[in-house]
DNA sequence: AATTCGAAACGTCACAAATG
DNA sequence: CATTTGTGACGTTTCGAATT
Protein backbone atom coordinates (compact mmCIF):
# COMPACT_ATOMS: atom_id res chain seq x y z
CA UNK A 1 0.00 0.00 0.00
CA UNK A 2 2.58 2.21 -0.91
CA UNK A 3 2.90 3.39 -4.59
CA UNK A 4 6.13 4.63 -6.18
CA UNK A 5 4.86 8.17 -7.12
CA UNK A 6 6.85 9.84 -10.27
CA UNK A 7 5.87 13.15 -10.19
CA UNK A 8 7.78 15.64 -12.76
CA UNK A 9 10.52 17.16 -10.32
CA UNK A 10 12.84 19.36 -12.84
CA UNK A 11 15.65 18.36 -11.10
CA UNK A 12 17.78 17.74 -14.47
CA UNK A 13 19.43 19.75 -16.64
CA UNK A 14 17.08 18.70 -19.91
CA UNK A 15 16.09 22.48 -19.87
CA UNK A 16 13.75 21.83 -23.45
CA UNK A 17 12.43 25.70 -22.82
CA UNK A 18 8.78 24.43 -22.67
CA UNK A 19 8.80 23.71 -19.35
CA UNK A 20 4.99 24.85 -17.38
CA UNK A 21 5.93 27.62 -16.62
CA UNK A 22 6.73 26.58 -13.15
CA UNK A 23 9.25 24.78 -10.93
CA UNK A 24 11.11 28.10 -10.09
CA UNK A 25 12.32 26.58 -7.08
CA UNK A 26 14.03 23.53 -7.29
CA UNK A 27 15.86 22.81 -4.15
CA UNK A 28 18.30 20.97 -5.49
CA UNK A 29 19.32 18.58 -3.45
CA UNK A 30 22.74 18.31 -5.57
CA UNK A 31 25.63 17.86 -3.56
CA UNK A 32 28.85 16.93 -4.79
CA UNK A 33 29.32 13.92 -2.47
CA UNK A 34 32.14 13.02 -0.64
CA UNK A 35 35.15 14.66 0.30
CA UNK A 36 34.22 14.70 4.30
CA UNK A 37 36.05 18.59 5.57
CA UNK A 38 36.00 18.86 8.82
CA UNK A 39 33.97 21.80 9.83
CA UNK A 40 35.94 25.13 10.61
CA UNK A 41 36.21 25.63 14.53
CA UNK A 42 33.05 27.87 15.60
CA UNK A 43 31.08 26.72 13.04
CA UNK A 44 28.43 23.82 14.87
CA UNK A 45 27.75 22.33 11.26
CA UNK A 46 29.11 20.72 8.19
CA UNK A 47 27.88 21.77 4.79
CA UNK A 48 27.21 17.99 4.52
CA UNK A 49 24.50 18.15 7.98
CA UNK A 50 22.88 21.70 6.91
CA UNK A 51 22.34 20.02 3.81
CA UNK A 52 20.96 17.35 5.41
CA UNK A 53 18.72 19.81 7.60
CA UNK A 54 17.47 21.81 4.92
CA UNK A 55 16.20 18.34 3.03
CA UNK A 56 14.84 17.01 6.56
CA UNK A 57 13.12 20.58 7.11
CA UNK A 58 11.72 20.34 3.10
CA UNK A 59 10.71 16.94 3.57
CA UNK A 60 8.85 17.80 6.82
CA UNK A 61 7.29 20.41 4.87
CA UNK A 62 5.62 18.74 2.39
CA UNK A 63 4.74 16.24 4.65
CA UNK A 64 2.47 18.76 6.68
CA UNK A 65 1.42 20.24 3.82
CA UNK A 66 -0.08 16.97 2.21
CA UNK A 67 -2.07 16.36 5.07
CA UNK A 68 -3.57 20.26 5.08
CA UNK A 69 -4.30 19.60 1.49
CA UNK A 70 -6.50 16.55 2.30
CA UNK A 71 -7.92 18.44 5.25
CA UNK A 72 -8.38 21.26 3.19
CA UNK A 73 -10.24 19.41 0.70
CA UNK A 74 -12.12 17.43 3.20
CA UNK A 75 -13.78 20.82 4.50
CA UNK A 76 -14.30 22.34 1.03
CA UNK A 77 -16.12 19.10 0.17
CA UNK A 78 -18.13 19.52 3.47
CA UNK A 79 -18.84 22.96 3.01
CA UNK A 80 -20.15 22.28 -0.60
CA UNK A 81 -22.71 19.70 0.64
CA UNK A 82 -23.50 21.75 3.06
CA UNK A 83 -24.92 24.62 0.19
CA UNK A 84 -26.24 22.07 -2.05
CA UNK A 85 -29.05 20.31 0.73
CA UNK A 86 -29.50 24.24 1.31
CA UNK A 87 -30.12 24.91 -2.12
CA UNK A 88 -32.55 22.11 -2.21
CA UNK A 89 -34.70 23.27 0.78
CA UNK A 90 -34.97 26.62 -0.56
CA UNK A 91 -35.66 25.50 -3.73
CA UNK A 92 -38.37 23.34 -2.26
CA UNK A 93 -39.57 26.63 0.13
CA UNK A 94 -39.56 28.87 -3.40
CA UNK A 95 -41.86 26.07 -4.81
CA UNK A 96 -44.39 26.35 -2.06
CA UNK A 97 -44.41 30.14 -2.20
CA UNK A 98 -45.25 30.08 -5.68
CA UNK A 99 -48.03 27.87 -5.53
CA UNK A 100 -49.73 29.87 -2.47
CA UNK A 101 -48.98 32.89 -4.53
CA UNK A 102 -51.03 31.17 -7.26
CA UNK A 103 -53.83 30.25 -5.02
CA UNK A 104 -53.85 33.66 -3.42
CA UNK A 105 -54.32 35.25 -6.74
CA UNK A 106 -56.67 32.99 -8.33
CA UNK A 107 -58.97 33.88 -4.79
CA UNK A 108 -58.33 37.88 -5.13
CA UNK A 109 -58.90 38.10 -8.85
CA UNK A 110 -62.02 40.11 -9.66
CA UNK A 111 -64.82 37.46 -11.83
CA UNK A 112 -64.87 38.48 -15.63
CA UNK A 113 -68.74 38.91 -15.77
C1' DA B 1 -10.47 -9.32 -21.49
C1' DA B 2 -8.52 -4.82 -23.23
C1' DT B 3 -9.33 -0.08 -24.11
C1' DT B 4 -11.21 4.42 -23.37
C1' DC B 5 -13.05 8.06 -20.71
C1' DG B 6 -14.62 11.13 -17.09
C1' DA B 7 -14.61 12.02 -12.27
C1' DA B 8 -12.56 12.00 -7.94
C1' DA B 9 -8.52 11.94 -5.11
C1' DC B 10 -3.97 13.10 -4.80
C1' DG B 11 0.85 15.68 -4.32
C1' DT B 12 3.20 19.71 -5.19
C1' DC B 13 4.02 24.59 -5.99
C1' DA B 14 3.25 29.50 -5.40
C1' DC B 15 1.38 32.91 -2.85
C1' DA B 16 -1.51 35.50 0.60
C1' DA B 17 -2.88 35.78 5.20
C1' DA B 18 -2.22 34.58 9.92
C1' DT B 19 0.83 34.09 13.78
C1' DG B 20 4.60 34.82 17.08
C1' DC C 1 10.38 41.07 10.44
C1' DA C 2 10.63 35.30 9.67
C1' DT C 3 7.78 31.27 9.94
C1' DT C 4 3.72 28.74 9.51
C1' DT C 5 -0.77 27.72 7.65
C1' DG C 6 -4.63 27.64 4.24
C1' DT C 7 -5.88 27.41 -0.40
C1' DG C 8 -6.16 27.93 -5.71
C1' DA C 9 -4.04 25.98 -9.72
C1' DC C 10 -1.88 22.48 -12.10
C1' DG C 11 -0.41 17.89 -13.46
C1' DT C 12 -0.71 13.06 -12.11
C1' DT C 13 -2.83 8.74 -10.42
C1' DT C 14 -6.63 5.80 -9.40
C1' DC C 15 -11.13 3.98 -10.09
C1' DG C 16 -15.36 2.53 -12.03
C1' DA C 17 -18.43 2.36 -15.98
C1' DA C 18 -19.18 2.10 -20.78
C1' DT C 19 -17.58 0.37 -25.22
C1' DT C 20 -15.15 -2.66 -28.31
Amino acid sequence: MQKPIMAVTGDDTAATGDMPTYQIRAPTTALPQGVVMAASPGSLHSPQQLAEEATRKRELRLMKNREAAKECRRRKKEYVKCLESRVAVLEVQNKKLIEELETLKDICSPKTD
